[in-house]
RNA sequence: GGGAGUGUAGCUCAGUGGUUAGAGCAGGCCACUCAUAAUGGCUCGGUCGCGGGUUCGAAUCCUGCCACUCCCA
């Protein structure tokens, strides 16, 4: 059964390069848009540059352009670097383009309507850098100074536009309590939201003023523009408010950083619970599901610039060049930080994973059954026929049939190194099995080749079960072994975000004997330590 | 200052009251040879952060402390 699935990642804050953070929410997004595509879903997946920030101004003039020019030489640096990834991203949103700046004074207007904003005024320590304000006792904390670049706090008050995010704690509260409609996950974080909510929401301001004409004008109002965080959270709707994409809504999954959850688990849903009381937007719905991940640490460090093991653009590009682009979309999602504590980068890890899964167990499984086919059959898959006698009856197919259930399962829960080890757990039954099987010991003995031709019938199939499972997570190899197995089509189909049909392409028996199977080079040659 | 979480084999983690605490990887040994020195089997390895307590019995519950992480003020 195939249904729609829209998942999101934030858009990332483009006064920076982009480094492993991003490109590992990135990924996630990537698998699981592949994943649900591969299903056969109709699936729309979105990422993009937040560009409204005060910083962007001032970092332009540092550099001579315009804040836009600036903000476009960023956003394309974010571009390049998912095309370069091989992110297959529906839509990249940018918040400086018209069709989401209209959308954000439309939806602006909307709760200006709705009665849950008001014209108020706020007073506090402002951190101008982070453009954020400092809590009294904080504040003082510091000594007065931002703890980020120690220029020191202003006193500041503005008149603001607030929304009453106080009306809506008691629904949130039930929301997150059911966990239907709206879920935040793993628990802990959504436990850590919903202690808050307790302890009482205060409204919060959604306009700034001073911010000249960089950001988005409130309509009507020349003197305030909307708070950069209230712009940016609107870029999951906005990109998908058009006739053709609306279906799409709600947000299957929002994929964040544990950093960014206060803004995610409760100003954004109650800015949606606003907006959806107005007549015309009831399609409006609260995304399903907020996933958080935490971290990378480097090399056991929290990464830094300057302890020097900060995982940066040319971090990323050379572990691309060294292993290959699917080596570090597989470590990233395998061995990343989705749940609550964070994960460590570092490079013996990296490469064991490597060797231990992509090169040891996939890349040689496949390397001995084509090369045994090559030998025995001259390269052309045998027919299934009689069991060896050593054989061990029917258990390959059933295998196969739990590895796709476990996978599933996996999947739909977002767990992906469950997911992924499923499919690997596949694959060493496939060694496992021609262990039991000896079929180069068959094929020496008179009259024992039919039986070869079906242990290795059976081990092509399950390595292409095996390959459909992990595509999501290694499409350029996994397309590279199919274009060798005849399984072609599979990569044809899926090709510019196609559709797959798993469930079909999953029943077994599809390899169809006398498919020419082409050993190739290796798919993932094993790492020597010494290159690096 | 308040709150939450984590702490289990060298590494990553599973295990929430009940026999001698598990997995994967790494290490060691053996076997095999179709394969990318790969694969398969065996094995080594843990005072379950530390101290109290509850219980016939605790990694598992309570409590104090320590370390790390996060949230709030």
């Amino acid at each position: 059964m195939s249904s729609k699935f829209y998942v999101t990642t934030p858009i990332y804050y483009v006064n920076g390069e982009p480094h492993i953070g991003h490109v590992y929410t990135t990924a996630v997004g990537d698998v699981l848009a592949r994943y649900h595509r591969l299903k056969g879903d109709d699936t729309f997946f979105l990422t993009g540059t937040d560009e409204h920030a005060t910083k962007v101004v001032d970092s332009a003039a540092e550099n001579g352009v315009s804040p836009q020019e600036w903000a476009d030489r960023n956003a394309k640096a974010f571009q390049d670097t998912f095309t370069r990834l091989g992110m297959s991203h529906d839509d990249f949103i940018r918040t400086t383009q018209d069709r989401h700046k209209d959308k954000v004074q439309d939806y602006f207007k909307q709760l200006l309507d709705c009665g849950d904003v008001y014209l108020g005024e706020y007073e506090g320590w402002y951190d101008a850098g982070q453009e954020e304000y400092i809590p009294e006792n904080k504040a003082k904390e510091f000594g007065y100074k931002s703890p980020v670049n120690d220029q020191p706090l202003v006193r500041k008050a503005e008149k603001n536009y607030f929304f009453k995010l106080s009306a809506y704690g008691d629904s949130l509260l039930q929301l997150l309590g059911s966990g239907e409609v709206f879920d935040v996950r793993p628990t802990a974080r959504k436990n850590e939201v919903v202690a808050r909510i307790r302890e009482g929401l205060n409204d919060v301001p959604i306009s700034r003023t001073g911010s000249g004409d960089w950001g988005i004008k409130v309509p009507g109002d020349d003197e305030h523009t909307i708070y950069v965080w209230i712009d940016a959270l609107i870029n999951y709707l906005s990109t998908v408010d058009t006739p053709e994409r609306r279906y799409y809504w709600p947000a299957d999954v929002h994929l964040i950083g544990k950093e960014i959850l206060w803004f995610h688990a409760v100003i954004w849903p109650a800015m949606l619970l606003a907006l959806n009381k107005l007549p015309g937007n009831e399609w409006m719905k609260l995304p399903r599901l907020l996933y958080t991940h935490s971290q990378w640490i480097s090399e056991g460090k929290k990464m830094s610039k300057t302890l020097g093991n900060f995982i940066d653009l040319a971090q990323i590009d050379h572990y691309v060049e060294v292993f290959g682009l699917d080596a570090l979309r597989y470590f990233l999602t395998t061995n990343g930080p989705l749940g609550t504590t964070d994960s460590d980068f570092a490079e013996a890890k990296f490469i064991e994973v490597y060797n231990t899964d992509l090169a040891n167990t996939l890349g040689n499984c496949f390397s001995r059954v084509s090369n045994m086919t090559g030998r025995y059959f001259d390269g052309r898959l045998p027919k299934p026929g009689p069991e060896p006698q050593t054989g061990i009856d029917q258990e390959h197919d059933r295998t196969a049939e739990h590895a796709v259930r476990d996978y599933h399962r996996a999947m739909q829960g977002l767990e992906l190194s469950k997911a992924a080890d499923a499919a690997m757990g596949l694959v060493r039954a496939v060694d496992g099995y021609i262990e039991a099987t000896q079929p180069f010991q068959l094929a020496k003995q008179d009259g024992k080749l039919p039986e070869v031709g079906t242990v290795l019938y059976n081990c092509a199939e399950a390595l292409r079960v095996a390959s459909l499972l992990l595509w999501p997570f290694l499409p350029e190899k996994i397309e590279a072994l199919w274009r060798r197995t005849g399984c072609g089509h599979y990569a044809d189909a899926l090709a510019d975000r196609g559709k797959g049909e798993l469930d079909q392409w999953l029943t077994w028996g599809q390899c169809k004997p006398g498919t020419e199977i082409m050993k190739g080079d290796p798919l993932f040659p094993r790492f020597q330590p010494a290159k690096v």
